[in-house]
RNA sequence: GGGCGACUAGCUCAGCUGGUUAGAGCGCCUCCCUUACAAGGAGGAAGUCCUCGGUUCGAGUCCGAGGUCGCCCA
């Protein structure tokens, strides 16, 4: 199949992305080219994509993490020769497409209740079906080099019978357990939640102080007053609790309170729990509807009273406050204290609530029966991996948070009461209780095995979605079965995922990883942060997401992709902004013109590359110029590939803008123009812009992979090349090779001297292009070779010596402008010439100090000591020659 | 309550294992539509690297204390 024609025949003045992505990624999807090349022979490079949700649009925090990151690595990776996959897939995402869904009905005046349980998951299905595609076109768009061959969906057959097989391991080996325990409660949704899926949010509510009375007199005894902010559970209260240490309630352990309202009896018990400073010291022990309480209720064998339902309304046993909502219950509660006499005061308390962070419901804790994991013994071999460096956290800072998580683990809850999701595999027999769950391949069961009944059912429950993401890495390669893919890319290399979800999935993949394949899901673990605009956290409620796909469609992929990782650090936020996006939007724009220009070159003087690859580096005819941007491009190849390699994008992606912009750009293209007028020198220059060029689109590939793809197309057709490729996807990354340090240091001083003459020039109020004499005098030798580069530079005759006129010190060169100077030019000349030898003063003075210093020559490390002493030398000359510039024009 | 992180130019942020003249993008000022690019070019101004103390020949970088802000876990 042939490159797309938009892409080989594209020549606008401006770079237009929408011309030509949509072609670039078909072509490089239907090639092939996304699948590893594996012959076995080099270690493979495999990365799952955090897999998205199909419940909405993918926003830029995906953008950030699959085209900023991702892309890079893989594309990078696979460009190294290494067998590369980028593995696809998409989540059912559980309880929030129910809730999408659900919503969707509601518009048509339908709604979940109103049907079957299979006729909703009919209509689920009808969703997934239809914005699958959708999130994986989106993909495409931001240009993510996915195998598209392997493609996953956590719901699939595949899966289902993947994630079916872990349960009933997990169970087998006594890592699962049903039991009736205190859960987080959503009221909107109507399931229960684990820990990760609350957040605490900072709340006013009053503070109720309430009198319980003693159930008999106990001489002596204080008062007991306890505060809370949910007065109506003080119908499931079952004991009153104090700190065994609190000399006040020391003496009526033990003693009986009356339950205001309640009438009923409970005992005052020790635990070490209760906060002496909280309130009064007296904790009121609701196990029904309290956490804390609850485990306190467990450790004291108290029993569990149940006042609030699932519904929010209060049951039967909430007595004369039964059917209530929860807040006309906390009203009427109040209302029947304060009658009793026995509310106290209220008053204002800011405290932290939990509450559901699908849908910011209070959370109401509630005791239900719920299939737990049991955490801690996974947990220990996960915290080795990481601990033992078989699995590295980048940033490294991340490994603290990861260990004091994994150290204090809880159980999790993995039942969720929705119906999108899977099915737990286990039957439970209504005559006998019984437990069954059967053989992952096996047939369900429909007769109690202990009873023979068959009145049995399965579990109504389905498995919290991260139960499925959590044997993600292995379950996409074919998990159960042991299948060529397992075989060959389990363990992949890393997980590239942002902080946010170290818990919720990072950690899970890797104690489940270790549970079923024995080994690590991955090498490294990188984590980016989270995208903000302005100053805010993106989030829907906000209403502040701004659209990748907006972004591609009007400035292109690359511009958003090299937008989000310019100048960003590992694991720190970063802001989004419209001045980003334009200057990314513009250097691919600057990187398309540079190349037209050179391609434009090459076009003119076919001969230049007859018998000269286009990936060769050349070494016939060149002039000084030509050899200091091979040098400059080697280097920036190097600082790529080290850069990558130590996860460091956002450098690299400032980086390649530097060379490509900063020096290729603005010097060296200047220089080659009046190279190639000259008849001698043009082979060269060709040769080198074509190669420089060359380099230059391999280095960006990676983060703008469809302007570099359609410069390489147009560079490479129709000339040849030493390790042909048919697309940049597949090219060779550049290798390491030979740099010129002094060229380099020298072109960096004439490069200061172009900016010195032009500056006197500006000074002086000419044109920027008018003809000036510069004169260069001091440590100018070196610059002998380059005199005509900073001519053609700097637009100026250059001289070595002599000349009149304003003249100022670089490193110890002196650049000396001839233009004529006025009577007033000469009086601000002195000033200017007084004002830089003040400084040059200064500077030398700072390097004559450190050196006489002592210690300074015999510990610092010898390089360090040769280089002061070069830059003091200069720093002299400067101020000799400023001296002696300053004496000549006072006379 | 326990922990983690940030503080560098007007704004947004880089600065890796201590050695620079402390950088980038945007913004700002002056000038220029020169045939690769006005989504551009040339030049320029602009920073007590939060504060104080310490280690060191040498600290934006390491250590300690404090300040301000943010995040995570309870």
């Amino acid at each position: 199949m042939d490159a797309p024609k938009a892409a080989l025949e594209h020549a606008e003045k401006s770079f237009k992305a929408s011309a030509v992505e949509k072609p670039l990624y078909a072509w490089w999807e239907q090639s092939g080219f996304f699948t590893p090349k594996d012959d076995g022979t080099k270690e493979p490079f495999v990365m799952m994509l955090p897999l998205p949700n199909v419940t909405g649009d993918l926003h830029l925090g995906h953008a950030l993490s699959f085209g900023g990151y991702e892309d890079v690595m893989a594309r990078w990776h696979r460009m190294r020769g290494e067998p590369t996959l980028y593995m696809p897939g998409t989540d059912h995402a559980g309880i929030i497409a129910q809730i999408v869904v659900e919503k969707e009905l509601a518009k048509d005046g339908s709604s979940r209740q109103g049907l079957t349980r299979d006729q909703f998951l009919a209509e689920m299905w009808k969703w997934m079906d239809h914005y699958r595609p959708r999130i994986e076109g989106q993909l495409r768009q931001l240009g993510c080099s996915l195998d598209w061959s392997r493609r996953n969906f956590t719901m699939e057959p595949s899966k289902q019978r993947a994630v079916r097989t872990h349960f009933i391991r997990l169970y087998r080996n006594g890592r699962l357990y049903r039991a009736d325990r205190i859960v987080h409660w959503c009221l909107t949704c109507q399931t229960t939640y684990s820990d990760l899926e609350a957040k605490h949010v900072e709340r006013t509510d009053a503070f109720y102080y309430v009198r319980y009375p003693w159930a008999e007199p106990v001489p002596g005894a204080p008062e007991v007053i306890i505060a809370t902010t949910r007065p109506e559970t003080i119908m499931a209260d079952v004991a009153v609790a104090v700190n065994p240490e609190d000399e006040r309630w020391k003496a009526v352990v033990g003693k009986e309170l009356l339950v205001p309202i309640a009438e009923r009896r409970v005992p005052i018990i020790a635990d070490h729990d209760v906060d002496v400073a909280f309130g009064t010291g007296a904790l009121k022990i609701t196990p029904g509807h309290d956490a804390t309480d609850f485990e306190i209720g467990r450790r004291h064998d108290l029993p569990v009273l149940t006042v609030v339902g699932k519904d929010g309304r209060m049951t039967m046993q909430a007595g004369a406050l039964s059917g209530a909502d929860r807040d006309s219950a906390r009203r009427e509660m109040v209302e029947r204290l304060r009658k009793a006499g026995l509310l106290v005061k209220e008053e204002p308390i800011t405290h932290a609530v939990g509450v559901h962070d699908r849908c910011d419901t209070v959370d109401e804790p509630l005791v239900m029966k719920q299939w737990w994991m049991r955490m801690a013994p996974l947990a220990a071999p996960a915290i080795d991996a990481v601990r033992s460096g078989r699995i590295r956290i980048v940033p490294q800072s991340f490994e603290k948070v990861y260990f004091n998580w994994m150290e204090n683990i809880r159980d999790w809850p993995v039942s969720r009461q929705i119906w999108w999701g899977h099915p737990i595999p286990a039957w439970y027999c209504r005559d006998c209780d019984e437990v069954m769950v059967p053989e992952p391949d096996g047939p369900d069961p429909t007769r109690c095995t202990r009873c023979g009944s068959a009145d049995t059912k399965q579990d109504p429950d389905v498995l919290d979605t991260w139960f499925s993401s959590a044997i993600w890495p292995h379950t996409t390669l074919g998990w159960p079965d042991r299948t060529p893919d397992l075989a060959r890319y389990y363990p992949g290399s890393v997980l590239e995922t942002g902080y946010d979800i170290l818990f919720f999935w990072v950690a899970r993949m890797i104690m489940m990883g270790l549970e079923n394949m024995g080994d690590v899901p991955f090498r490294t673990v990188y984590l980016h942060g989270l995208v903000r605009t302005g100053t805010e956290k993106m989030s829907k409620s906000k209403g502040n997401v701004i659209s990748p796909v907006g972004i591609i469609e009007e400035h292109g992929a690359d511009a958003l992709r090299f937008a989000l990782v310019h100048g960003v650090s590992a694991g720190a936020d970063s802001r989004f902004s419209e001045a980003k996006l334009q200057n990314a939007r513009n250097f691919a724009n600057k990187l398309w013109n540079v190349g037209r220009f050179v391609l434009r070159q090459i076009e003119a003087r076919p001969e230049a590359l007859a018998a000269w690859p286009v990936d060769r580096r050349p070494v016939e005819g060149l002039g000084p110029a030509e050899c200091w941007i091979l040098s400059r491009a080697q280097g920036a190849v190097d600082e790529s590939t080290r850069l990558l390699g130590d996860f460091l994008f956002g450098e690299y992606a400032s980086g390649v803008q530097q060379f490509v912009w900063g020096e290729l750009a603005d010097s060296y293209v200047e220089l080659a123009k009046p190279a190639l007028r000259d008849p001698a020198r043009a082979g060269g220059a060709v040769r080198t812009l074509a190669y420089v060029l060359d380099r230059v689109l391999r280095l960006v590939h990676p983060i703008m992979p469809f302007v570099s793809e359609t410069l390489a197309l147009q560079l490479w057709r129709g000339r040849s090349l030493d390790r042909p490729a048919p697309s940049l996807v597949v090219a060779a990354w550049p290798e390491a090779g030979p740099r010129d340090a002094a060229l380099e240091d020298r072109y960096a001083l004439a490069l200061d001297v172009v900016r010195a003459i032009r500056n006197l020039r500006q000074e002086s109020g000419l044109d920027v292009g008018a003809r000036v004499a510069a004169h260069l005098g001091g440590e100018a030798e070196a610059l002998r070779s380059l005199a005509s580069d900073i001519a053609a530079l700097a637009a100026a005759d250059v001289h070595f010596g002599g000349g009149a006129g304003p003249a100022t010190v670089v490193r110890g060169t002196e650049v000396r402008v001839g233009v004529p100077e006025t009577e007033r030019d000469a009086v601000a000349e002195i000033q200017r010439v007084e004002r830089e030898l003040a400084e040059a003063r200064t500077a030398f003075a700072r390097s004559r100090e450190l050196l006489a210093k002592p210690g300074f020559a015999d510990r610092a490390p010898a390089a360090v000591v040769a280089k002061e002493r070069e830059r003091a030398a200069e720093r002299e000359a400067s101020v000799r020659l400023l001296e002696a510039e300053l004496g000549r024009r006072k006379g």
